[in-house]
RNA sequence: GCGAUUGUAGUCCAGCGGUUAAGACGGUGGCUUCCCAAGCCUCUGACCCGGGUUCGAUUCCCGGCAAUCGCACCA
């Protein structure tokens, strides 16, 4: 733990604006909260970062899906089975349990019992609580999705995505050909994600409605390299890998080397998202990466780390990266019927070999009439190892038929085979909007105990508010310098914020306090004299002030956002 | 969901079975050549919700909601 007392930051957001508990004059719901003006604007400064790396940098694509999916989604993706536990409760001492764990050692698959066959089940076999031998209460189905219909009466079950990811698998084949059939296949999505959590806590680290950023990168199972890897390969990462405890640090070169991480496309899109987190401001030295244990990962998943960072609470998960293989859509492929597969050429075309079994029309024709064609087809789809004493059995509409010799022949024939169809893997980082949101706030908060000072050291890029314009007094013209200033600085993108009231210290700690980087004031020096034209610029985290032309604020204000550092203006 | 603690202006907090519910900070308007929360004046704003006990409840009791912590759950 640090010493960041996370209620009065959280006191100073709901106070500046920055998140609101939502429906607060209603009593509130837990678990839910509403971003103010400020918030939204950090947060989308930090969406825009994200998409300055992934879209401008990776060259990927993005979209915008469903947040109402219907239950065969979710059904393939396995949140149906997964997201719905059966739970019991003890009814003495009030200890929850999944209730088909409870059974298994008396059924082999008691994933399927129903809550009634359940209870019977305890009944039967005497189970009690397993933590104090108290009487078991009746199993209650607890979905962490939200449920709805879609349309009226005897409507389609739907629920609410709890992640966004699956609106990407869903529009594969679009997003397939959109790219021309070729992988790899970058897509991005942000949006809201919904799980009805059990008991919501931690602020913002929980929520039951949340914002995610999610990547999905298809590649060729056979190809796990990157072609930008070489770039990163000598970049460290803070990693802690499943085999033990220990914290390391190594380069992405070695890690994949040592197998520490799965291969290069994995490494290397962890490293984008240390590069990712470090540059909206987190604290490199809380920063690090965790390797799922094998137990924790999920069945599918070939490989995954979550980026860790240190709060206030503890480590925190903030985003996942995993190699999820060809699991999404070789299971969306199998509940839809729909081949999701990317034709891979060869270099080569290859000329093969093989035994067909060839029908003989003319035979199946007179004999089968209507059937002909349909068991011709069941025919050819038949090798030559399905021939039982000469004959082949296929079944059509059901109905089994034994084909003779007469029927079919067997011949050589050559094929040319210019590729093959694969399942893409997929390579998943996924961000947690909402906990990157309050870990940059935290790691920039800043409280001088004895002065009673709040500093919100924001990175520029991602303050909501670039610049504060003020007249030393609201009179004598400095008004009206400093409201020309304002309208020629502040834009959709440099927001700036005017500000006469009050005393000029409260004006600059109003805004140290909301992380803004940069404060400009006219005095009487801006209208008289010879610094006549030039007002100050003030630095935040130094502190130090400079004399501008009045006339190039705007320019000088760019300069720095680019990067440009506060002593060479 | 369970247990413990808590709930008074935007924030921090005082108080009480009958009060005009106090103060500080903040916000607002004004005055002040005002560069790091200076000063003076004006104004602003609160007893979480519902029920019960009582002549009378912000205060006592019960329930709900929310928050904090612990357990469990989740990741």
């Amino acid at each position: 733990m640090t010493e960041i007392n996370n209620n009065d930051l959280l006191s100073v957001c709901k106070r500046r604006g920055f998140i609101w508990p939502s429906f607060e004059i209603y009593g509130g719901v837990a678990g839910m909260f509403d971003y103010g003006p400020l918030g939204f604007s950090l947060r989308n400064n930090i969406v825009e970062i994200w998409r300055d790396i992934y879209k401008g940098g990776e060259g990927f694509v993005e979209i915008d899906s469903e947040t109402v999916n219907p239950r065969e989604v979710f059904k393939a993706s396995g949140h149906v089975d997964e997201f719905a536990d059966l739970m019991t409760y003890c009814t003495k001492c009030n200890s929850p349990f999944r209730a088909d764990h409870l059974v298994k050692d008396f059924y082999g698959n008691p994933d399927v019992l129903t809550p009634r066959e359940l209870d019977e089940a305890f009944e039967k076999h005497g189970i009690s609580c397993p933590e104090c031998k108290g009487r078991l209460g009746p199993t209650e189905e607890f979905n962490l999705m939200f449920k709805t219909s879609i349309g009226p009466g005897s409507s389609r079950v739907g629920y609410l995505r709890p992640e966004t990811a699956q609106g990407i698998f869903v529009n594969f084949l679009n997003l397939y050909r959109y790219n021309r059939e070729k992988l790899p296949l970058g897509v991005i999505q942000t949006g809201r994600g919904y799980r009805n959590e059990i008991a919501p806590r931690q602020g913002m680290i929980r929520m039951r409605e949340f914002n995610m950023m999610e990547v999905e990168l298809f590649v060729d199972p056979e190809d796990k390299d990157w072609a930008r890897f070489p770039e990163a390969a000598d970049q460290k990462l803070n990693l802690v890998p499943n085999t033990g405890d220990e914290e390391i640090t190594v380069t992405l070169k070695e890690a994949v080397e040592k197998g520490i991480i799965a291969n290069r496309v994995l490494a290397y899109f962890i490293y984008v998202t240390k590069r990712f987190l470090t540059r909206l401001g987190i604290d490199e030295g809380k920063l690090r990466f965790r390797q799922h244990l094998s137990d924790e990962m999920a069945h599918y998943a070939a490989d995954c780390w979550d980026a860790e960072i240190l709060l206030s609470y503890g480590w925190i998960e903030v985003t996942g990266i995993a190699d999820r293989g060809c699991w999404d859509l070789s299971r969306h492929s199998q509940f839809s019927g729909t081949e999701l597969t990317h034709f891979k050429k060869l270099d080569e075309p290859k000329e093969v070999e093989c035994d067909r079994v060839k029908a003989n029309h003319k035979a199946l024709g007179p004999a089968f009439k209507a059937k002909a064609k349909a068991i011709a087809d069941a025919l050819e789809a038949k090798t030559p190892s399905d021939i039982r004493d000469g004959k082949i059995s296929v079944s059509v509409d059901g109905e089994d038929v034994v084909l003779g010799s007469e029927f079919f022949g067997v011949s050589l024939v050559k094929e040319k085979i210019s590729g093959e169809r694969v399942t893409p893997h997929v390579i998943e980082p996924s961000h947690g909007l909402d906990r990157i949101f309050y870990s940059v706030l935290e790691h920039a908060y800043s409280h001088d105990a004895e002065k009673d000072y709040t500093v919100l050291r924001l990175r520029p890029e991602v303050a909501p508010i670039k610049v504060g314009v003020f007249p030393l007094m609201e009179k004598d013209g400095l008004d009206a310098l400093a409201q020309k200033i304002y309208r020629e600085v502040h834009s959709h993108r440099v927001e700036a914020y005017y500000d006469g009231a009050g005393t000029i210290g409260k004006r600059y700690a109003r805004m140290d306090e909301v992380g803004t980087p940069w404060c400009i004031t006219v005095d009487y020096d801006s209208l008289d004299g010879p610094q006549k034209g030039t007002v100050t610029i003030r630095d935040r985290d130094s502190g130090l002030q400079k004399r501008v032309e009045a006339d190039s604020v705007s320019t000088v204000i760019d300069a720095l956002l680019a990067g440009k550092s506060f002593s060479e203006i």
